[in-house]
DNA sequence: TATGAATGAGAATTCATTCAT
DNA sequence: TATGAATGAATTCTCATTCAT
């Protein structure tokens, strides 16, 4: 990245801000309302500038949508990668992904809205009208580092054996379940507070007994 | 019901068949798309009548989403209860319920992604929009249930301590990405096949070892 | 008119008793709603036919609001007839014309509403889509009688001079109004005991001194 | 009002005449068709806009409908009280207000059309889906005008006893009258040469002689 | 004959997108 | 550059009319 290194004109700066606003905006209302049903006009407003400046700055809805899923993917990407470089062995960096889920929460709810909307559109028909790059493409790259820690448990010895990829699924579904509730629930349910308990119960017939 | 003691006219059947083809075709649109964004105009081309005929047997979209809706929980309803009824111990009933998620994805593969959606639907804020007399009213209804398994498992001693709540969140969850899988790749993924290895990961933690 | 001198076979009896219903059913909802707002489905209810047997007996939505009106029309028509022979002079005549509304307003309260809207159609633009073969009609033939009498009376020294098109719009005007509060207001208004104390209002610096 | 001491941008000068070219089409296509049977794409034609201009402008059909009907009671309403107002007495006011009616047909003829349709629908029952706010409105104010200088003239002894409100309703439909054969009629009628004869007509039974 | 069923044309309204300034 | 203005395409729903039985 050439964040730094490169001087930005006032006029390029203005039009990074604005950029982000809008990209801000954006996060929100999609998260609220979900791709289709968000309206262009909305986020403009909430963003506090005119329809056709947003046009301006991105290519329409869809580019719009597919920036502020590859930020959000990205966003959550530095945050799992983080909290997995924590662990040590397959368990310990599985714990860490499910905790991070916690973290993602906490530090960008909007974005874990659309995290969560996007588990449900990666297996639906309905899901070929909206842009895949960004949380999608995150998806599949964390299932696939959850079933590779799947297969490496298995293989050197610490977790029971079992399909890997379905061990992910259920794992990620898992921690989701707790994520909603903890959002839509938030007097009863505290993400953090559950999660070793949800952790417990899950892992307890994975790991094998003497690890 | 008089589904049979009542005779009924030619003219009776075609309407109730012409009112069947369409919520067959609502079924399959309101599954892919979702309630908003499913058109009228693509259930009435699916179910090969005018949009006009539509209207003259339905009272507009949301009447139509409305019956769509309670007939799948209905359905689902019955196919479950079925199921439960089996069950002596609650371990037992609850298992039924994952396992009837399984008939419930062969026999009625649309109202099956509907349920899914409400599930979703139920903790977001756009599901407000959403007529929520049918799928909505089953979903409370079951997870009241389950929930209500879970407690009285816990208290005859046969489940260990727990927030019944949360566990039947889970268990649901789990029961659905199995689902989900089976539904979206059925070349790897049988859910008669894999229901009992996952309903063992699961309550494997959950019940008594004495048990 | 063959009404009684053709045997009728009690099909025909029946067609004609239907249409009779139908019509009777018609004049009712134009008279309420307008021509333009009316519905056929309305219609068809109140006469307890199907639409469909409304369109057997009438070729459709003009033409049945033809048959009304031209209904409405003659039996308007002889009410004025009948009432206006009563009358000797122009004078009488004209008195007997104001006087007939009551019994028209009395007699036929749907038919009068429907001659009230005329009045206000006759002059305006959109009464090009209606049809207006029978009140229209008579309205034109009526207006005639009223003018050639105050013609009659100018040239026969009873009236004072005038333009007699502009006189007859008056009286009719005038009679009109009053019509319309007895229908909109009978509490207050009762045609028939206010008409002579209109009609000396109007006439009075319509009449010479010595008549 | 601060029309003229507002800087208007050309771009509000431009919104203005917009509206104002949508609210002079409107006003034609009302007065034309009333509110029912007029159609929005008639009006967009019009006023040589696209439908969803107008909707850009105005709120929908019912808010159309209401501004203009404002607009028209506004502008009637001046007209009749700078009429009224140069009268001393309940009869020269009273004249002036059959006279403003000219007035009126000439420098707003589709307002006219429309207090034309008002009337009538102040005393049916297909009223109701109608916006009443503008010249509903008006026209209570103005009958309630009329009705308080019958009373008054009646009280100073200046007009021959009477229910003023029935004077009232005589009066405004025999201006009406005249109104309406001067719009359908021009060549034969023209409302100011014609109104004092009509006038003299209908107060010289209502005027005591000695005045 | 009488009717339920079916429909096409048209109504109001919304919304993503473009364009002139 | 930023924006208000303008629009076409789509959506839900209504209604007079036709047709097969």
């Amino acid at each position: 990245m050439n964040t730094t290194s490169t001087p930005l004109t006032r006029r390029d700066r203005n039009k990074l801000r604005n950029r982000q606003e809008i990209l801000a905006a954006a996060r929100v209302v999609f998260a609220e309302k979900g791709y289709q049903q968000a309206g262009i006009q909305e986020i403009a407003d909430r963003a506090d500038f005119a329809v056709s400046t947003l046009y301006s700055l991105f290519d329409g809805k869809e580019a719009l949508y597919r920036q502020v899923s590859i930020d959000v993917a990205k966003q959550a990407g530095s945050l799992f990668d983080a909290a997995m470089d924590q662990g040590k062995t397959p368990y310990e960096k599985l714990v860490q992904y499910v905790r991070a889920k916690g973290a993602i929460l906490r530090e960008m709810p909007e974005g874990c809205r659309m995290l969560e909307m996007e588990w449900q559109l990666r297996h639906s028909p309905q899901g070929g009208e909206i842009p895949k790059d960004g949380i999608g493409s995150i998806y599949r790259r964390f299932m696939g580092h959850i079933e590779a820690l799947f297969t490496a448990g298995i293989q050197d010895g610490s977790f029971v054996d079992g399909d890997p990829a379905l061990m992910a699924a259920l794992l990620d579904s898992t921690a989701n379940t707790l994520m909603t509730l903890a959002r839509s629930d938030p007097e009863h349910y505290d993400y953090d507070q559950r999660v070793d308990e949800v952790i417990a119960l899950f892992f307890s017939p994975v790991l094998r007994t003497s690890v």
